[in-house]
DNA sequence: AACACGCGCAACCGCCCCCGA
DNA sequence: CTCGGGGGCGGTTGCGCGTGT
């Protein structure tokens, strides 16, 4: 990939001043958001849209929250990943005050390899037989006793991709107080899902196919 | 104290989707 | 129906900082 700090001739890139984050700011204080790529030219930023839109959705907004996650958000995080896969965006959406970068990022350096340091896929959240261990096997019925249980649940014939699907299959986890107890994470040991195909190359070409699980949700209980 | 290494995060890129003309 | 532009999303990169040697 390019360098940030590549092409700087015509527009600004790299890391943001101050000053054009005042201006930002102020524009869009001043006139809301929107119109991504007539703001440039309107606040007087030598930057595209794109570039706007990101510094104000990841940094600037005042309704974000920063900072450490939550363990319960670290919880609702790993189960929305099982449950929608990269979809950042959604997840996020979920988490009030945190946006899709920062949830992104903050899977993969923390909660990927606390999966992986758990024995757990964190591409499908399945567990990895060769990295078990003797004093902790994948015990369905330990993960029960503990309040969350995770099934094993046939692959659907059609993938989970229905917008208000999603929208249901979140509501289940809102609603239910129970779909958001203590995770044990030792419990993420006992998700068994069918086996998915995590399909290389163009990720959106396998987008319908990378929700990860898209069981009958189930999930928790 | 100096250097190497690893990690976290901000930012960019490219692709896709949606919507209006 | 088709096309083009804007917006949104996920993947990736690389800088900067902290930590270890």
């Amino acid at each position: 990939m390019g360098k940030p700090g590549r092409n700087k001739q015509a527009k600004n890139q790299g890391a943001w001043s101050k000053q054009e984050d005042q201006k930002l700011i102020d524009y869009i204080r001043k006139h809301g958001e929107g119109c991504w790529s007539y703001l440039p030219q309107a606040a007087g930023l030598l930057r595209c849209g794109k570039s706007c839109r990101l510094r104000w959705i990841n940094y600037l907004r005042p309704d974000l929250k920063r900072g450490n996650f939550a363990e319960d958000e670290e919880d609702l995080i790993i189960k929305l990943h099982a449950l929608l896969g990269n979809r950042w965006s959604l997840i996020a959406g979920r988490l009030p005050g945190r946006t899709d970068n920062e949830v992104k990022n903050y899977w993969n350096s923390h909660l990927r390899r606390k999966l992986i340091n758990m024995g757990v896929d964190p591409n499908n959240h399945r567990l990895r037989q060769n990295l078990l261990r003797p004093h902790n096997p994948p015990n369905p019925a330990s993960a029960s006793s503990s309040g969350l249980q995770i099934q094993a649940i046939q692959k659907p014939t059609k993938p989970l991709v229905d917008k208000e699907q999603v929208s249901d299959a979140l509501s289940c986890v809102e609603d239910d107080p129970c779909a958001l107890p203590d995770l044990n994470l030792d419990l993420t040991a006992s998700f068994h899902y069918p086996s998915i195909p995590h399909v290389e190359g163009n990720p959106k070409d396998s987008r319908p196919l990378d929700i990860a699980p898209s069981p009958t949700l189930l999930l928790f209980q």
